[in-house]
DNA sequence: ATTAGTTATGGTGTAAATAACCAAAACATC
DNA sequence: GATGTTTTGGTTATTTACACCATAACTAAT
């Protein structure tokens, strides 16, 4: 390797031809329906080419002055109303030829999505059909094949739930203000299926960590005994950052 | 909002400008001197605008037809000759404004800068100083003010290495083929300082874990009873996977 | 040769956490 | 009043984490 090629590459006279990006942003977008235990994927119908009439995860070009995260919540707020949620970065897909049109049409032009993940309160999240688009929540397991490398993604989102339900507090930015132990109980058991811990034990576990407010008021949802209201202590969370919620 | 604006934005026909990108790879690049128990950061010396004679962290841009992986690859190679190393993705830092070059000059392009982490062999490592860059280890906690958000990435990614020790068996990648508990032990302890484990219990619970091969051979090194040499066994690993190798 | 120092090894024991399991309380419904 | 359902609050055995210690096997100094 010669002296001359280590020269840094942004340096204005570089000879190499460097790849110019539009850069995108795509949306892992998850919600747990309560009521029926199904943990559900946002996905939107295109309708341009390429992979026009494809499902795909909802997602938009960056604009100008528009921060990556930016992006992503406007993506979102195209598509669902809703204000209870989650929302991080995920992770950056940009070989060559991940999207059709790099080539041959537009050979300069690279595509690039950094992909985030997010999980929404499902019964505040209203779905925006605007008649020209489909739009439609799947059941994780359901999902067809989706256009460009989404499935991909997808899967990639899916490990990073898991992971974060484990280990941080999101479950309680889609739950109610105010829940029972078998509300959050059936969060985790709808994302992560079962085996991690039983009810009894997970329960133990959750009161001793010390973090839910016990509200003193109790609910009564059909047979069974009234059950506890909790809130989240997000103060008495701290300390507690590192600490597994459950183990898988 | 009205329907108009909920056309997805990538429509050929969208009313509102896109960004145009030039995307960057800049690695956090990690190596242990085991010799003097210090943890180190490769850094190189700018020699062009903007931020002229700053440390920063090695980088480049794009170039066509080249992956993300394969930049990030390539700038490692451009810096120094090592082949024992552990690399992957961290984080994408795109908003606007975090390249001067963005504005006003050229309103029009945005510098996105894909992250990655690497941690390399010490003794392999072989830095490539051309005479014109600047090129130097630094150990962490010494690490001067850098180019661009580099120190923010480069916080990011200590906490990334953090992880990866706890629940990675990256230190593998960088170990010689056989080494001591002693070796591991003091790898662990000056990534993530002292008060993890004591070296009594950190011995237990590896060879427990049954992935550490004990190779027969026996090593003396200066004071003290020999040492076993052990070998890391891939396959023992595999369905450990999930499980800490120690606990913070 | 003896002694001191150093590092590796292979243990204790105690406290805590995990996991499986169980019984009673407090409701609804029949 | 009996039955079923869900919450609550346990018990117990097994495993793990953590602090601590004793000896083995070497080097280096006296």
């Amino acid at each position: 390797m010669s002296a001359k090629l280590h020269r840094t590459s942004d340096h204005p006279l570089s000879p190499v031809p460097l790849a110019d990006f539009k850069v995108g942003v795509d949306n892992v977008i998850f919600s747990v329906d309560t009521q029926q235990n199904r943990l559900l994927v946002l996905v939107v119908m295109r309708h341009d080419e390429p992979f026009a009439d494809y499902w795909s995860l909802p997602g938009t070009l960056v604009r100008q002055g528009e921060s990556l995260e930016a992006a992503a919540y406007r993506v979102l707020a195209e598509k669902i109303r809703v204000n209870t949620l989650y929302l991080e970065q995920l992770y950056t897909f940009g070989g060559p030829d991940r999207d059709p049109r790099e080539s041959p049409q537009a050979f300069n032009v690279r595509y690039l999505s950094v992909s985030h993940f997010a999980l929404v309160r499902f019964e505040d999240a209203e779905l925006i059909a605007d008649g020209v688009s489909g739009i439609a929540w799947y059941p994780l397991a359901q999902v067809p094949q989706l256009a460009f490398d989404h499935n991909e993604i997808l899967t990639y989102g899916y490990r990073r739930l898991r992971n974060k339900l484990e280990y941080s507090p999101i479950a309680f930015d889609v739950l109610p203000e105010v829940f029972t132990l078998g509300d959050l109980y059936q969060l985790y058991v709808t994302v992560l299926g079962e085996g991690f811990s039983d009810y009894s034990n997970f329960r133990a576990r959750l009161l001793k960590l010390g973090f839910l407010q016990d509200t003193g008021q109790k609910t009564s949802r059909g047979a069974g005994r009234p059950a506890s209201l909790y809130r989240f202590d997000a103060a008495a969370f701290e300390p507690l950052k590192e600490k597994a919620m459950v183990f898988i």
